[in-house]
DNA sequence: GTTAATATCTGTAGCCACTACAGATTCAAG
DNA sequence: CTTGAATCTGTAGTGGCTACAGATATTAAC
């Protein structure tokens, strides 16, 4: 039994978010003190960790909500909590390609900088000269 | 001479988001119709291009703010330009490294319920199971 | 010229997952 | 009993759009 200070230092979880949990239907209700102040179990303690841990792992909300729902029907959770993580680890690998193929594009994009414009007199930047080219090629077909 | 269903086609940029750069400052006011509708230039459209592009980089629009401004700014923009590129990389590259251990995590999460509880008749999903851990040595400390 | 279909207009609200307040109340310590 | 800290509720803001509703403009066909 504690209050929500100490159930948010021990989780590091902000005061803000465990209201928002609670208000969002993520955290059951906590109990109440005679002057409406919080009261935590040791339950609302360790759904809390699950959920601050699937969100540092990136889920969403609503695949925590499910994450959950799966783990009180112990029927047969399984398989489809499997699915839920094999989804977002595919995101997830989606996302490591796309942040690389940036990643290699800004290197280039500063590489370029450094060894053509940078300490010299030009006065465009290359990072910033696609501002004042017309695009190739996507003028043709415009009105007059 | 475009109306912004043109401009939108050309640019793959969604009508509402022409709007919103607008209405946030990002792209100059277009011209206007006698009926109100909205009319853009050239100019208007290779800003936009600009600013499509480094989104899919991933730059906030107050970088890309920024880079325009240094881009008007024609004097030395190329050292300041250069650092917001690096930042934003230095960004990204934090976020590859957070998304590969993610990936890890996740990864050996499903290879653990694969082998572990998949298919068999344990009722709780390792997936699933710390939630009804005591999260050990969390607990020491607490009232009562 | 008229009508119908399409395009555009403004303004507001919603998304996600919080975060940041303001102003009122309650709690714990001395 | 007082004081200061903690907590309460409720609302608004963040980024970068997206989605609507209801009104007006434009264009094409007849």
């Amino acid at each position: 039994m504690s209050g929500i200070g100490a159930l948010s230092k021990s989780t590091g979880c902000h005061i803000e978010t465990i209201r928002y949990y609670e208000k969002i239907g993520l955290l059951p209700p906590a109990l109440r003190s005679t002057g409406r102040h919080r009261i935590y179990t040791e339950k609302h303690r360790s759904r809390l960790v699950f959920i601050r841990q699937n969100r540092e792992l990136g889920f969403p909300l609503d695949d925590i909500r499910e994450l959950i729902a799966l783990a009180a029907d112990a029927q047969r959770p399984c398989a489809e909590a499997l699915s839920v993580v094999k989804k977002h680890l595919a995101e997830v690998e989606l996302k490591v390609v796309k942040l690389q193929q940036i990643r290699a594009e800004l290197l280039s994009m500063a590489g370029t900088c450094e060894s053509t414009c940078l300490g010299s007199n030009t006065p465009d930047c290359t990072i910033v000269k696609s501002l004042f080219e017309p695009a190739a090629g996507a003028r043709s077909g415009c009105c007059s």
